[in-house]
Order: C-alpha cells, then sequence, then structure tokens
DNA sequence: TGGTTGCTTGATTGACCGCTCAACCAAGGC
DNA sequence: GCCTTGGTTGAGCGGTCAATCAAGCAACCA
C-alpha cells in the first residue's frame, strides 16, 4: 500500500537535491543543506548513498526518468502538429525563465558546464539527459516528413534546437532578460520557415519535372538557379 | 623599463586564477590553489584584492578586455569576408576543443551557469563579456551588407551565433566529440546560405526593372570556406 | 522472549575553506 | 640616520565541508 519508508526516504534526498541543485548549483550545495531542507539526518542520508556524488547521480537518472513524464508530455498536451510540439517545447521553457524572474538555468546544461571532471558516469548521464532531449525532437522531425528538405540530417538539426534552447537560457539568465531567450527562437522560427519553404520548392519541383534535380545545399557555393 | 613589482603580482593572480577557474571552476578553487601555482603567499593576493569575489571580477574584466587581441584577431588574421570571419572564430573554437581534447568550456558561459547568484558587478562583467561577443559578429553582419536581407535583425543573428557557438561547445564537452560541435556549425552555414539565398532571390526582384544596378559583385568576394 | 534486520540518530572527525594580521623588508625622501 | 610607503611573509583563526560511527529504535520472525 504505502510505499516502503526506505524509498520515502530515499525519494525525499534525491527531490530535495534536484532543488538544491538547482537552485545553488552542485558544488555550492552542502550535504547539510540537503539534510535541514528534508529535515533528515546525515547517517540516513549515507545509509543510502556512498557519498554526494551518488546523490547527483541519482538527481540525473530522476531527470532522464522524468523528462517525459514532467516536461514534455505537459508541453506537448493539445499540441498534435509536430514542428508546433518543437515550438510548444521552447514556450515551456520560456514560461520558466518568466517564472524564476529570468534567472531560470536548465538544470542538465548548468551541471554540464559546471562540473569540470566529471566521473565517467555523470558524463554518461549528462549525455543521457541530452540525448532524451534530442531524441524528442527528432521523432517531431521524423513525423514532419516532406515539410522538410529530404536530404535533411535530422539528428543535426534536432541538437541545433538544443543549442538553440541552452543558448538562449544562458543569454537570458545572464543579461536578466527574456528577450534574448525571445530572439534566439524567433531565429530558430526563420530557419524552419526557411528549412519549409525549400522542402516546398522541391517538392514543385519534382512535381513539375523529374530532371528537375537540385545541387544540395550547403556550405560555401550555392548552385544559381 | 620592467613593469613594477605591484601590478606584476597583481597580473600574475589574475593570470593564474583565469586558468585555474577556467580548469575547475570558481567553486572548486581555492585561494590556496592560486596561491600554490602562482607561487605567492596569502597577503599578497589580500593585498591586492579584498576577496576571492574581487579576483572574479578582475578575471572578468581581463577577458572582457583581451576577447579582441587575444581572440577574435588572431581567428581573423588572413580573412577579410565578413561572413567568413564568423565561420572563423566558430573554427577556432573548434580547435580549442580539439585542443583540449573534447573537454573545451567557453570559460564565460561556464562561470555564467556556475555561478548562481552572481553579485550584480558580476552579472554585468558576465553580460558585457557576451556584448563584446555578439558585437564583433553583429559588425561582421552589417559589413555583409545586401548578402543579407535587409530586414534581418542584425543583434538578433549575432545573438543566434553565440547561441550556436556556446550550445555546440556544451554539447560537445559533454559527449567528449567534437562531432557536436560540428553539426551545430553546419546548421548555422545551412542557416546563412538560406539567408543569402534570400537576399539574392529579393536583390533580384528588385532589380528587375533597373539594367545595370547589380549587387557590388567584387572578383574574389566568393563567401570563404 | 529474544534475535535479526533495516533504518535512524546526531555528535564527532580531520581536512580544508576564505581570510586576518603582526612582523618584516627594501627603496626613496629628508 | 631614520622615517614613510608599498609590498611581502606565513602562521593561524573561526568556520564549514563531506563523511563516520557507535548507539538506538521499531517491526518482524523464531
Amino acid at each position: 500500500m504505502s510505499p516502503s519508508p526506505a524509498t520515502d526516504t530515499r525519494t525525499r534526498i534525491v527531490r530535495t537535491a534536484m532543488d538544491l541543485f538547482w537552485e545553488k548549483g552542485f558544488n555550492s550545495t552542502s550535504i547539510a543543506d540537503i539534510l535541514s531542507r528534508s529535515q533528515l539526518n546525515s547517517g540516513s542520508l549515507y545509509h543510502f548513498f556512498p557519498g554526494k556524488q551518488d546523490v547527483l547521480i541519482a538527481v540525473l537518472e530522476a531527470y532522464r526518468d522524468g523528462i517525459y513524464p514532467m516536461l514534455i508530455e505537459p508541453a506537448w498536451r493539445g499540441v498534435r502538429d509536430p514542428i508546433a510540439r518543437i515550438f510548444a517545447l521552447l514556450a515551456a521553457y520560456r514560461a520558466m525563465i518568466v517564472e524564476s524572474d529570468n534567472s531560470y538555468g536548465c538544470p542538465i546544461g548548468s551541471l554540464a558546464l559546471e562540473l569540470h571532471e566529471p566521473d565517467p558516469k555523470v558524463r554518461e548521464l549528462l549525455a543521457a539527459n541530452f540525448d532524451a532531449w534530442t531524441g524528442a525532437i527528432g521523432r517531431c522531425l521524423e513525423e514532419a516528413g516532406d515539410r522538410l528538405p529530404p536530404d535533411l540530417d535530422h539528428r543535426e538539426l534536432a541538437e541545433f534546437v538544443l543549442t538553440t534552447m541552452e543558448g538562449g537560457v544562458m543569454q537570458a539568465r545572464t543579461h536578466r532578460e527574456v528577450g534574448y531567450f525571445d530572439r534566439n527562437v524567433r531565429s530558430l522560427r526563420t530557419h524552419f520557415a526557411m528549412l519549409e519553404q525549400l522542402a516546398k520548392a522541391e517538392r514543385v519541383a519534382a512535381g513539375v519535372g523529374r530532371s528537375a534535380r537540385r545541387a544540395p545545399l550547403k556550405t560555401g557555393q550555392k548552385r544559381g538557379r
């Protein structure tokens, strides 16, 4: 029926640590901070976790496991269009920025930059969190089908969306102004609009005559139409 | 002739602190770390700086003042084309990533995310560093003239370039793979290519009625690699 | 009833933290 | 010669850090 008291204590530690690591960072959060806020004693914490590092690992696992139910699914509620979903997720971040008085920082991004010599397990979990995020975006891109150019690298674009979020959050937080986030999202919107335009033109060209073979739009010189 | 010993000591502290903050972060760097590496005693440090926070401020000022001579100008040496300069700067970051065995982190970005409640002076200096960076990019964009759409928001795009760098660095570092940085740069290249394509189409449309007035097409102004 | 197990208690440890300060030193002015 | 000024020395302060551990506790079991 009720969860075992063990689990209860363990999750209380993890949840408290999630909050504190997000608020003050990993290094600036002391075990004493976690204990006082969670109303526990050091012995209890060290009964479940060998050390502070292991609390961090549990926190990163919790983020990874919570990314869909806690972040992505709520952001996508009522939004079906795959490309709209991408911007709905970004809008969720915007809301968090505003709610935090423009001091929001992505917990994963902050940890990724704060921890300078993370042990392999920690680094893998940070990467896994990013992968989960870009994976969700990647699925949207696939679902978008021929609205995007057929030779588009979905992984690349998904990572670019993550970059936009992280960069926007970082700048908005540093300047304490959402405008920085908004402008980054606007740039990404332009990017998508141009890609969709391109795909559309290609579809038209392919429909008109199959001889119209477009050179892949890459770096440097473009074939003049 | 020789610089006064006072300046000498001060800059030795600042330079050592720059290295250490970059290597281990601000919170994980102790005053003792700075002292032992710079071969100084605590009294000397506290003669010049009231506290650790003030060392950080001096470090951020040094970054801000050094961004042109130490980072941007070297990256632009031998590159004249304004858009090529943007990607030359990104290439400089790529080199630093590779040189550091894929563990490079932008010192400003890392500090911006590590310091969760920075005092106003610190926050302003972080912002000033970003402004100097985007300012340099912004000037490139203006110089690019009508190669980019006339209604383009230069500030927005400059911030987007910064975002690409920071996001690319963050992901490359987290995954310990330059590929993440490269793919982000590739996305940005696509973005610029599409913008240039757009501007070109617009110029053609506007110039249809007139005969001679073409865009200044200097020889060798092909965009650089 | 007494033993075992799983969890909790909180004082305590030693290392390290940022920072202080009285004493010291060398060079310049008078 | 002696004082002032600007810089240096390094032992040491009070505090905080992550982590320890002997003792206690309640629930279940034999």
